[in-house]
DNA sequence: AGTCCACTGGAAAGTGGGGGAG
DNA sequence: CTCCCCCACTTTCCAGTGGACT
């Protein structure tokens, strides 16, 4: 036998476990899929059709209703001669702007007319939305436009201005345009302009965070498939069902975790998935989280990271931001890079904080030391110099704080296992 | 009750880079 | 080449903020 040898596989079938997987059907959203239905109804009956917009966290099925909405929607449609129906489906995941999302839009339709893609810069933003209109009069009918992920475009919100009212501004004549945007914030939908707010959240439903009990309904068929008879013992479903719906609520979570179990367990040669094995991956997804947040971050970031470090490995924590700022410019000083102005570093660190690597203080001390944020990691720091040490321009100084933090014996502070 | 410290964080304007059109 | 577009990142400016102090 070789080095690679073929492990037990705990595994049937991975498929169901995936992001990607598209259940038959959907568990645990009758009412909003019945209100759903109810929305989309007048497209069949060819009356004017509102537009919609789904609310809720992320993992709570939104995106999954919506494929299973519109695939029975298509499959209605094709039973009426004249119901002329088609659909539209961009993620914003990436798109930060109206200008993206158009540009994103018009390659997507012109993809089924195998034209050519347009540039994602260069074009006036009125000149995309012209072109846009373009392919979609071409098209005709009824186009139901999804945005998933509508909240990513922040307060660029013109396009969802723009696409309700194109016909009845005459940009487009032989079609209907109906908007489905799906937001995962709440808040998205308060920061609308007012004038977008009332043609664009028509029909709102509400997709609320699963409870422990329906996310067990959720993974129980698929885990069915997915695992070998026997391989799950009886705790493992439940388990990651209630540590997700402590945590988020999402589905997604929860299947993540159920995923990483198994494939722990796999990669131990172990025959059955246990309760550890959900524990275990619970720390491993989390971990990973963390360790993307820190990579993704920019040059700029990772020098407040370091600046921060560095205070902790000197066991001077917590930092208030002006002494953080003075070593952050002595670090940018070593590396010979530029430093950013003390408003921008806030920034920074506040964008860490939302990832969850940093903790943030408020102190107050009057007329003495005035107002000001403390900072401290909030993961090990190990962890941190371990990610500065594998980025470009960081590995020597995180060497330094290391020794510095190793004189100072910070390092073996009990969380050895990260 | 009012003062004041030392920031905080919102807003707006600037910068440079990627790109189209003529 | 020139002029225009958009955007990420940044700088500049400054009106709050709120608890300790008088």
């Amino acid at each position: 036998m070789g080095m690679f040898e073929r492990d037990r596989q705990v595994f049937a079938d991975a498929e169901p476990l995936d992001d990607s997987y598209e259940p038959e059907d959907v568990r645990e959203r009758d009412e909003e899929l019945e209100k759903y239905q109810r929305a989309l109804q007048p497209i069949i009956d060819n009356r004017p059709t509102s537009n919609i917009f789904l609310y809720g966290k992320t993992g709570t099925g939104k995106t999954v209703a919506t494929k299973y909405m519109l695939s029975h929607l298509e499959n209605s449609a094709v039973g009426y001669d004249d119901v002329d129906l088609s659909t539209v489906w961009v993620s914003c995941e990436n798109l930060s702007s109206s200008y993206q999302v158009a540009v994103a839009l018009v390659n997507e339709l012109r993809k089924n007319q195998n034209k050519d893609r347009i540039s994602t810069t260069g074009y006036s933003q009125q000149r995309v939305f012209d072109l846009l209109y373009e392919e979609l009069d071409a098209l005709g009918g009824t186009v139901v436009i999804v945005l998933d992920e509508i909240d990513n475009i922040g307060h660029s919100d013109d396009i969802l201005y723009g696409l309700p009212r194109a016909r009845s501004n005459g940009y487009v004549d032989t079609v209907r345009p109906v908007i489905v945007g799906i937001s995962n914030d709440f808040k998205f939908r308060d920061n609308l302009s007012p004038k977008v707010k009332d043609t664009l959240a028509e029909k709102e439903i509400l997709f609320p965070p699963y409870d422990a009990n329906q996310l067990r309904s959720i993974l129980e068929p698929r885990a069915e498939k997915a695992f070998h008879d026997g391989v799950l013992t009886d705790d493992v479903v439940p388990l990651c069902a209630a540590f997700a719906a402590q945590d988020t609520g999402s589905a997604r979570q929860a299947i993540r975790l159920l995923r990483e179990a198994g494939e722990l367990t796999q990669a131990k040669d172990s025959e059955t998935v246990t309760e550890e094995n959900v524990r275990d991956a619970q720390d491993e997804l989390e971990k990973n989280q963390l360790y993307q947040g820190m990579q993704e971050l920019t040059t700029q970031g990772h020098a407040v990271l370091c600046a921060l470090a560095y205070h902790q490995a000197l066991d001077e924590v917590p930092v208030r931001s002006r002494d953080l700022y003075e070593r952050y410019l002595t670090v940018c000083d070593r590396l010979d890079a530029d430093s950013v102005s003390e408003r921008r570093v806030r920034d920074h660190l506040s964008d860490m904080h939302m990832l969850g690597l940093i903790s943030v203080n408020e102190r107050n001390e009057g007329l003495s030391a005035g107002r000001y944020h403390e900072y401290e990691l909030d993961i090990p720091l190990k962890t941190v110099l371990d990610v500065l040490n594998s980025t470009s321009r960081f590995e020597e100084l995180s060497d330094i704080i290391k020794s510095t933090a190793d004189d100072n014996n910070l390092l073996q502070s009990g969380i050895s296992d990260y």
